[in-house]
DNA sequence: CGCCTATTTGATCTGATTCAAACAATGTGG
DNA sequence: CCACATTGTTTGAATCAGATCAAATAGGCG
């Protein structure tokens, strides 16, 4: 997509997805220290109740955001990717009240706050661009709620679909409409708040209206028109610069 | 509550209920220049699709987020009272995703972006107070989402009876659990996912089993730890400093 | 091959919607 | 100050989207 920045940092890429820096911002974002991490799916890098000292990049891989509730169902409230910092939040909220987890084998680097903050200090600039992620990570809460409360299981499964593919075409982890996605449709039915049956039956809804194709780790769009349409999918709240051809 | 501050300013007193301010904090906030305006109920303060070069704070009243989706049906995302700035958001989000509207006449004040801008320049502080103010709202759409996904309509309901009484303490808008709530069934039923029919039966019940009383705009809460059960609700989410007596 | 996890299918049940109408409350103008 | 209009609440009956329970099938992998 860049040609001249080819090997770009995860937070770079991601941060310039919805917003502009410059030269020195992004110098100084790629100099942070990281600490490196491999994990395997089904861990957790955060839990609720946590007073973490330290924010998580992902590298490589998929997390996602959840809650449990008291009888024990799960609530997933978000997917997260390279160039994510899905606990940012942390840096002004001292207790955790959800839990952040792998959903696939995953490479993270934490990052310490007091890294964080420094360079807010000295850049405001990309203060701004962080605090802009954490209120695009609200508006992508408050379409779901939407979805939740207005969308039938279709236009849900459709909209999330399209979300995704968005957010992979926006950090280059896809060029066309084809994405390697490690969710399993019980994930995707306590993500949209349905039973994993249903939402089964209308994944193949989908698929048998030729609108996706889905086996195992790859979900291709085979029309891309029609799953917007399906999903009554608009990427403004998405707040990214160049809407990623949707 | 605070017989040395008898008058504060309504975002100070937020602010302050869910962080620290210094004096000097307080005194530069009270000092921005305020238009106020009186509005009717069921006025668009900011639309979908705005570019607001302002924010609105409440200094008396009732709105709510909202967004009305492609067949016409309205999903409330929030309602917001006395010191709030639900459009605080606009300050990093250039074209809103969404629309706010008065529910019930309400005295609000538009600051100019630009003031508050050079007012977090001055007071870094003050910034993060205001960051952690839109981190604490997206908090409430996350909790939300739960109740839309996990939750059963008569916990729903309780939830946010919860959740409102607690906001109302939080800033003294009442110190005991009775609150002036002017809002109608089918609001509540468009804030929580559910037809207004169910709402309106749903709340019976919760009348029938004495947790509430709720006859006009006048809202008791008879049975708080009741009807904290019935919602599974744990202010925690708030991030309040001190959690108002939940 | 055999185990474990994920997907799929069928049958049944229920929480919630929809449609329709009655009823109550509140406000407005004559 | 009453008659009417408007908006909000309540009730009933029919229907449906989605949940639940249970079991079969299909994949992936050591």
């Amino acid at each position: 997509m860049d040609p001249f920045i080819p090997q770009s940092h995860p937070i770079v890429r991601r941060l310039e997805s919805i917003t502009t820096l410059s030269a020195e911002e992004r110098d100084a974002i790629a100099a942070v220290p990281l600490i490196v991490r491999d994990l395997k799916a089904d861990n957790d890098i955060i839990r609720e109740g946590d007073r973490p000292s330290q924010c998580c990049l992902i590298i490589d891989g998929f997390l996602c955001r959840y809650k449990i509730v008291s009888d024990g169902k799960r609530q997933i409230m978000g997917f997260y990717i390279k160039g994510d910092i899905p606990d940012l939040l942390s840096l002004h909220i001292d207790v955790m009240d959800h839990s952040v987890g792998t959903l696939a084998a995953s490479k993270v680097a934490f990052i310490q706050h007091e890294h964080i903050r420094e360079l807010i200090r000295r850049y405001p600039g990309i203060g701004d661009a962080f605090w802009r992620d954490t209120l695009i990570d609200a508006a992508v809460f408050r379409e779901w709620m939407v979805g939740m409360g207005r969308r039938d299981t279709k236009a849900r499964i459709a909209h999330l679909l399209c979300e995704l593919v968005v957010k992979y075409r926006a950090v280059g982890l896809t060029t066309n409409y084809e994405i390697q996605l490690p969710l399993t449709q019980s994930e995707i039915a306590d993500a949209l708040g349905v039973s994993t049956v249903h939402a089964n039956r209308v994944t193949q809804d989908l698929r048998a209206q030729n609108l996706i194709s889905w086996f195992g780790q790859k979900l291709a769009v085979l029309n891309w028109k029609g799953l917007k349409e399906a999903g009554d999918f608009d990427p403004a709240y998405l707040h990214l610069k160049n809407s990623a051809a949707a």
